[in-house]
DNA sequence: TATGAATGAGTATTCATTCAT
DNA sequence: AATGAATGAATACTCATTCAT
């Protein structure tokens, strides 16, 4: 992707973020751009593409540092979870405002092709870590429970990081992703 | 508030949900309502009191079934945990397809004045939830921790329940809250 | 006319001065007489009946106080012109901000037999105010001249005050009437 | 100004003109311009800087021929009194059916700071022409009379000549001016 | 690579008006 | 005499998009 693409689609991410899909026009993007909304058709086709285009490279982005957690990977089942959980909360976090509609929104928005795409990534997504779990079950380091749940449960709780962390607050990434693993792991029972 | 009033709420917010507010045109609400646009102006003065509307009403029905949760309350803060996370999930999955934007956007389309009456009710809500931690974290219940924290990643996972659940799946809403409770407070950890 | 017609038609004008004709709106006239616009069309027909109401009553309540100045009134022409100018004047300005649009703007709104109808009123003040000079003419109090330019300019001092006149400023009503009056007899020329 | 913006204001001030502002929609315009709606939104962000526009330029171009008449003119009062509203009469019938609302209406509609700049330079004409007057005053050309108030007169006549005046009439613009000019320099009284 | 002009479809909202109550 | 609900047409204005330059 060429470096004024990927220009462009980061600002146009951050509009997204703080406007909605349908809020943001390729007014506030071009305004952003610095550049008038006519040239940013010399980039894209679309706006879904924009929009697309983030998501997608996004999504994609994330999983390559994630796909590594697949079934050869030597470290055990609860240490890949910890470092999964740091992974993608610094991804969310440091891409700041502009990863949120990678997990909420905007799929309605896509042309059904695109949509696919997308969808296809995060069920990528929800595999490994899904697996990650299904692993420590199968080795008795995790109880017996439903990875497909605990998975959810887990994203849901990394993802919306974005929604209350502040960079000026008292935690850094890395206390958030460590008491996100905490609590996955071990839960608020007190152990005797 | 007049039934008609409420009737084009609950019209207007699956339209929200569907669409975001932006996406959501007065002309898709009225259609759902069955009249002309111009006739909802009768009943409301702008689109975003429409959101507005169903945001606090909203809000507000969840937390008069979870304010009894105070410092006076009798049963063990683990039994209250469970019982607020089913009252949530009800909540949440009942209201089906129109309570999403309740914790999660459209607080930036409002008005200065009535995002801080919305926010008041959030508050409120974290600091019912947080408290019932705090209780168990005094009581020895629970083990040390940050009872805000921990309440921020119980309301995410109840809430972006949202995005997944579906009724014709093989859990029904107990099971969901059943899960959610079970995992916050044991977490995957084994027990020997 | 009723009372409520009446009492509608001052209200009604009062806005129509402020915003203009189109600038006014049935629901701004409505809040103006407490009440909801759909009660006014259980007095008048349309709006354009309010303005023709106001324009037509208005002016014929000018008229009224001025045909005496017909060809049978015994008072010298400067006299005449001088009690004119004084009725006009007050005529004016104590209907404050209502009348203006009586001499300037409105017509264009009304039905064309309406239109008609104020037009052959202002076409009667045009030839009382012409005729007075005309006689001042042939009695030789004024100079040859053409009475319905006179008139015109004239009018154009009157109707235009107005405009800047405000009751709290230094001049009286009579001050202004006596202004315009010396004016137009004697023009700034110094006599020697 | 670019030239597409002076055509799109000149035939916006015709139809301000003819309907008032209020009454003159986009589409009027549009169409007068030959164009489509959205696109005079190319040239000017809001129907109000139309408004603006043409006030300020009509102003300021009747303002620029009539500067020159400052203290330190060498011609009479009177002759320059003679040339100020053979300037001003031309000014106003010229520009025929676009001028009007110069010195009358339309005011109200512009916001705070676009209504003080047309005031400033609606002042500075009253300055001036009040200049001229006070001048005769004080060489004893004129008699001893209120500037301001012969300045008001004056230019009410001058201004609602536009209500009248027709070009098809009997009357050359020059004789209009000339009428006007004797009139306010000798009344209608006779000399002996 | 960039833009100004153009547009058709769409935006929220307001309008005058009607009518049943 | 008064109103709430309803509406079709209009309002100013914005939208994404195109295209010639």
């Amino acid at each position: 992707m060429s470096p004024r693409r990927e220009q462009i689609v980061n600002k146009a991410s951050t509009i997204f973020w703080k406007k909605g899909y349908s809020g943001a026009s390729m007014r506030d993007i071009a305004k952003a751009c610095k550049c008038k909304p006519s040239n940013i058709y010399n980039f894209f086709h679309r706006k879904e593409e924009l929009l697309f285009e983030f998501l997608y490279t996004q999504n994609l982005r994330l999983l390559e540092r994630i796909r590594c957690f697949d079934e050869g990977h030597v470290a055990k089942p609860s240490e890949q979870l910890r470092e999964f959980i740091h992974i993608h909360i610094k991804h969310v976090l440091n891409y700041q405002k502009t990863s949120r509609s990678l997990f909420d929104t905007g799929l309605e928005r896509l042309s059904r092709s695109n949509r696919e795409k997308v969808i296809y990534l995060r069920d990528e997504y929800d595999q490994i870590l899904a697996g990650i779990i299904q692993r420590g079950v199968e080795e008795q380091e995790f109880s017996e429970t439903s990875p497909r749940m605990a998975a959810r449960n887990i994203a849901s709780m990394i993802t919306r990081t974005i929604i209350w962390y502040s960079p000026k607050g008292q935690m850094t990434m890395d206390d958030v992703a460590d008491y996100i693993f905490h609590f996955s792991v071990s839960g608020l029972q007190r152990r005797k």
